[in-house]
RNA sequence: GCCCGCGUAGCUCAGUGGAUAGAGCGCUGCGCUUCGGACGCAGAAGUCGGGGGUUCGAAUCCCUCCGCGGGUACCA
């Protein structure tokens, strides 16, 4: 319909003024119209003639040319065009919505690194945040028809393993049997445990914090039998853990996990060939002299000849262009990495330009806690297996039944996490991701659940519906028309937030609709059947996209 | 210091060139539950950080100042 309109009023516009325009049609407050141009406010800038009159013009021809799609076309000051809609028009736009996919990445195979967790280190929200974040904009990506690949990336190699397998080492005393006494679910908490006590002791023992730099090293060669063995384990247990809280949180699987053993011998093969056109040697170690393009120098190998996390991401990107033969490939990170990534991106363009063509870092902003206060056991981090506890504690405070308390967990987490634009910071209020009311995930499976037990009621048969339409009626079938736009928008921006807004309110609309108008049983019933059946299916589908569950009963 | 980002209601945020700046939470009052009250209705609350500029039109673009956050050579 929204094409169909920038059509015929580029063609009201070609025939009376002789120009062309690509027009621009909004979707205005609900008393205005159904869509909204300000061509005539372009043109006139142009032709030094009054809006006013040109907007006239236009309006006259248009509302011939639009004959039964449009009820009325009216103008309004300083030169808005106003379209309303028929009623046959809005029930067309309506079902084109249903089945309507963007074609945004059509034919495209894209890979997308959704999320980047360490082995032996424990999950926070940040990890949960990228993960939602990540996993919603390969869903969006697919949505646009993209074939999407999604990976990880996982740091283990380096001083962080170090730390840990220092304190694990001593934990087994030689002997990696007494890994067994540990139980499966304790696994997770014995890892970052041992994590805190390698890192505390690299702070504050000096013999310690030697062994530990030689355990670092370890962790890239693997020659001594007991470390391997014991790291391998310990590897798998994290690996099994962060598989299981990303698929608790909604996410979907990676195709692929990506290591930096791996990036490292890729990343160190590809700066050391390009030494003298790219990086230079400085003080020992080989840099990229970022201050030439306006950025900053940074270190790929260092002076002890060992690769840093530049190197390492020259060679993931590498990796992943040979493994996937992508067209696009997305780095969801957080933002203080962004001036990171810009320099890396600048190097690997005059190394690797079709890589570094097609490669985009997107930044989340960071996740910040509203409360000062936090387990001080965890430092300032909130652990995701006590956020999903604490969701689950406000849940059972209702009185309502445990059905599908799973599913409300994950809407209201994720949804928490998606409602706010990406890129600027999160500020993570424990209260606020818990709740069941107004802006939320819960409030949208309760406005999902409210219409599947309407729909689960309706007995009549007849769906011929009435030519008319009522003013609620006609506020929800407007609504809900609105849905392929949204898609397009928030598909090629990438931005789930959108699709947040606009379920969001879709369901108040619906909420408005169910307070004050009965369905079954109305002389109305059928349309309005149809309208609470469409409203249902819109709003599982959306739902669908932002990885948040739709269960017929909560 | 330099570079990047941000500053909108008490709090958390939408709105990023168009019409009286919107929502949730919180606050005040109401509906007391007939298709599910995890709901609905009404209200109070704003120098869109300050100042200047561009424009028919600025929260939105430009300049400047203030405040906050992030980055800034061997961490990731």
């Amino acid at each position: 319909m929204r094409e169909k309109l920038q059509a015929k009023i580029k063609e009201v516009v070609s025939e009376i003024f002789d120009v062309e325009v690509e027009p621009v049609i909004s979707v205005p407050e609900e008393q205005f119209g159904d869509y909204s141009t300000n061509v005539a406010l372009q043109l006139a800038d142009q032709n030094h003639k009054a809006p006013h009159e040109i907007a006239d013009k236009i309006a006259k021809s248009l509302q011939e040319k639009l004959s039964d799609d449009a009820e009325s076309v009216d103008i309004a000051e300083p030169g808005f065009i106003n379209i309303r809609l028929s009623v046959s028009a809005l029930w067309e736009r309506a079902n084109e919505t249903e089945t309507y996919k963007p074609m945004t990445y059509k034919d495209q195979s894209i890979v997308i690194e959704t999320n980047n967790p360490n082995p032996f280190k424990d999950l926070h929200i940040g990890h949960a945040y990228n993960s939602v974040v990540g996993d919603t904009i390969s869903n969006l990506l697919g949505l646009g028809q993209a074939k999407v690949h999604r990976v990880s990336y996982h740091g283990d190699v380096g001083l962080h393993v170090g730390k840990s397998m220092w304190a694990i080492l001593r934990f087994i005393d030689g002997d990696p049997d007494k890994l067994k006494t540990i139980p499966e679910t304790k696994r997770p908490t014995f890892l970052s445990q041992k994590y805190l006590e390698g890192s505390t002791a690299y702070e504050e023992d000096a013999s310690a914090k030697k062994e530990i730099e030689d355990l670092s090293q370890q962790s890239f060669v693997l020659d001594d039998p007991i470390f391997k063995t014991v790291y391998e384990i310990c590897n798998s247990w994290s690996f099994e853990y962060f598989d299981r809280i990303f698929q608790s949180i909604g996410s979907r699987p990676v195709e692929k996990r990506y290591l930096e053993r791996d990036a490292d011998n890729a990343g160190r093969g590809i700066v050391e060939s390009n030494i003298g056109p790219v990086f230079t040697k400085s003080d020992g170690a080989v840099i990229f002299e970022g201050e030439k393009y306006g950025l900053h120098t940074r270190v790929f190998i260092s002076s002890r000849g060992l690769t840093l996390y530049e190197a390492r991401d020259l060679g993931l990107m590498k990796l992943k262009a040979e493994d996937f033969n992508p067209q696009a490939s997305y780095i969801v990170t957080a933002n203080e990495q962004k001036e990171y990534f810009e320099v890396i991106l600048k190097a690997a363009e005059l190394i690797m330009p079709e890589v570094a063509k097609m490669t985009r870092n997107i930044s989340t902003g960071m996740v910040k806690l509203s409360t000062g206060k936090m387990s001080s056991r965890t430092g300032n981090a909130i652990n995701i297996g006590w956020l999903i506890e604490a969701i689950k504690s406000a849940l059972s405070s209702r009185k309502s039944s445990h059905e599908g308390q799973e599913q409300t967990i994950v809407g209201a987490l994720r949804y928490s996490m998606l409602k706010n634009r990406i890129g600027s910071d999160l500020v993570f209020d424990v209260n606020d991701a818990i709740s069941l009311e107004g802006n939320s995930g819960p409030y949208l499976q309760y406005a999902y659940a409210r219409s599947r037990s309407i729909l689960a009621k309706v007995t009549s048969e007849s769906q011929e519906l009435p030519g008319d339409i009522d003013k609620d009626e006609r506020r929800l079938l407007r609504k809900l028309g609105d849905y392929q736009n949204v898609l397009d928008k928030a598909v090629s921006e990438l931005l789930p937030h959108q699709l947040c807004g606009y379920l969001y309110e879709l369901a108040q609309l619906f909420n408005q609709f169910y307070e004050h108008n009965r369905v079954l049983g109305d002389e109305r019933e059928n349309i309005r059947v149809n309208l609470v059946r469409k409203y249902s299916d819109i709003l599982k589908s959306g739902l669908d996209v932002l990885g948040i569950p739709a269960p017929d009963r909560i």
